[in-house]
DNA sequence: GATGAATGAGCATTCATTCAT
DNA sequence: CATGAATGAATGCTCATTCAT
């Protein structure tokens, strides 16, 4: 008794099952298909190409990580309390959905430059974008109260962001055995405090 | 008069750039070859396959890099000035070779799993793992000296690595009007000191 | 509240104009379902194939084309006389359902040959003789009274048709600016007496 | 040892035959590749689409029949013996290619429209129009030199291709047994004199 | 009867790879 | 050594047809 919306949901959960393990070009749109146990040309009734059923992937996941990370954060008035809740949940779901962020940047930016169409190009860059403002936003508001340096808040996300990641994928390509909690400690340290040893303040 | 050396040296150059600029699958052999000025079969001559041409490509940038940063480095001793000057150089040479930065590691672990080859993933891997390694070895070397938090040396070659990549990325896609060298400060004292401001209090 | 046979018939004259413009191969049935207002299913409650559609659309518009130049011609006793009026009735015809004479016979004869079966080639060559019989038959007649040259009638109502369609189409792929009335005149003056110019000298 | 030019022209024939015997739609590329003795790819590296391939095949009978017709015309001076030579060839090229003209209107004019590139569109019509300015040219010359009455020469020569087209397509649906030269007299004789028995002249 | 979601066979096109020259 | 014509496997997408509701 599934209604559309269902199977369309199912095929976004599967595509990106899919796309995250193969990256965009080496996927079938017969793969996704048969793994949502539909018919090939099912997939199109609900998404125009493979191409739009890539973005609409990206965009569900990505939209569901925001609404993750909001629904923890309820309730949270502190920006740095915020941020570190941000944090948390941001790497859980990174954790939980790792593949997929392994395509993200790269399809993203260079493997869409080969559609000429500036209108792919423009379509992924805003996907990007949604899904570095709402970190970039905590940012700001731990800047305005004093918390952060006041460097460019999209610097500062950046660097937040591109910490976690790389240290999430490579802490599974180097198998490195560290519980969630422990990783996340370090990351918020590393972000907040830096790595430098600060014997002097110890002391 | 090129000698065959210097022949497989223009097609690796030739390629960084075609594969940075489209991605793996999205390059064709052929492109490589008519901007090497060398015809389709002769690729064939010096690589394998596509597949062996790309993995080549990305060992040659990567030993580029590292030999880069030595050169850089030579005659320093201290362990914290060896990072700082390792991290501008690795950060210009990013900056200059950003895109084949976009597409290594998604390609690596992502899209070559289509050939299911245990072959082709240990290759890659083994690649990245060399150019992180020069990173976590300085790592190593201040924290041995005391100089950085004694966190797992991959770890933090990976915040560092991530970090920076990131920033540099994202400079782009939001167009943030930024020298190099503020950058490269802002990145240093993001990595060393961390966001989180220190006020006059704490002191 | 339309019934059966209207809905029948809604659903052929819209395919008339879709295949007309299409050709039948380029022609969706749910084009014609859509523009006839019935879902997609429901045409297979009509016709058992888009092939059979095709038949039937085309038959229909040929026994339409029968009946119209039959009426106008009812009362009319001069085969010469009927011949004129079937032409003129015929010209207007074609003119007003010009599309879909453009793909009758390719259609029928070339078309079809893919599907194999001998059944539906012969279907398309009885459509055909159908509609040309009508014009034989004329024909006939007026050589019996001493009107026409004794020529296998068959030739002279594939002369006339095919002269008719021809200029049809070029008049309107070459633009040309005539009335339908000197149309008419030219055409059937070329038919009756030919192209030559008769001088003088040759009373 | 077939050159480049060769085996282009070889898969223009074989295309010739395919499109006429099918259409466009029901023709299949690999068909035409298999009936030329290459390989599918090998189409596309002498015809950029099926459409370029079909447009090709029709220029390239077109030519070769206006090139055949002119060979025979060579040396006659008088504008209605060119004229009537010009008939009978034509006549003949039509027979020796008659299925290929069973497609040409059709697909050109109608199947086109689908494509909304008004580019193809164009190129159907340019072709088309270069197949019925020879006739037209013959008509004018015909039409100075006093031989035939002043008609739009456009319309005239579309009456008499019109006439030929169906006068040979119908022989063939109705099985008419008619050697060409009869066929050939009857046709010359109904397009310049008519289809009327002219008692009182004769007498 | 009417619907329209689902199906899957079918086809144009691309491109890595080969090999005769 | 170098070439580039030829190959054919691979895949995105369409659309006639079916059938559960």
């Amino acid at each position: 008794m599934e209604n559309k919306e269902d199977k369309k949901i199912k095929i976004l959960k599967v595509a990106e099952t899919v796309f995250a393990e193969k990256g965009f070009h080496a996927t079938k749109v017969e793969d996704i298909a048969n793994l949502a146990g539909v018919a090939k040309g099912t997939v199109y009734l609900y998404f125009k190409s493979k191409e739009q059923l890539f973005f609409s992937t990206i965009k569900f996941m990505i939209q569901g990580m925001i609404e993750t990370i909001k629904e923890r954060m309820a309730g949270i008035e502190d920006p740095l309390d915020r941020l570190k809740i941000g944090i948390k949940s941001y790497f859980e779901y990174v954790t939980h959905h790792k593949q997929i962020f392994f395509i993200i940047l790269n399809e993203e930016i260079a493997s869409s430059r080969k559609s000429c169409e500036k209108d792919n190009q423009k379509k992924h860059v805003e996907i990007y974008r949604q899904s570095q403002k709402f970190v970039t936003d905590l940012m700001k508001s731990c800047i305005d109260a004093g918390y952060l340096k006041p460097i460019d808040p999209v610097l500062l996300s950046s660097a937040l962001s591109g910490l976690l990641q790389k240290m999430v994928v490579n802490s599974i390509v180097f198998n490195i055995d560290i519980n969630p909690d422990q990783f996340y400690s370090i990351a918020v340290d590393l972000f907040l405090n830096g790595a430098m040893l600060r014997k002097e303040a110890e002391k």
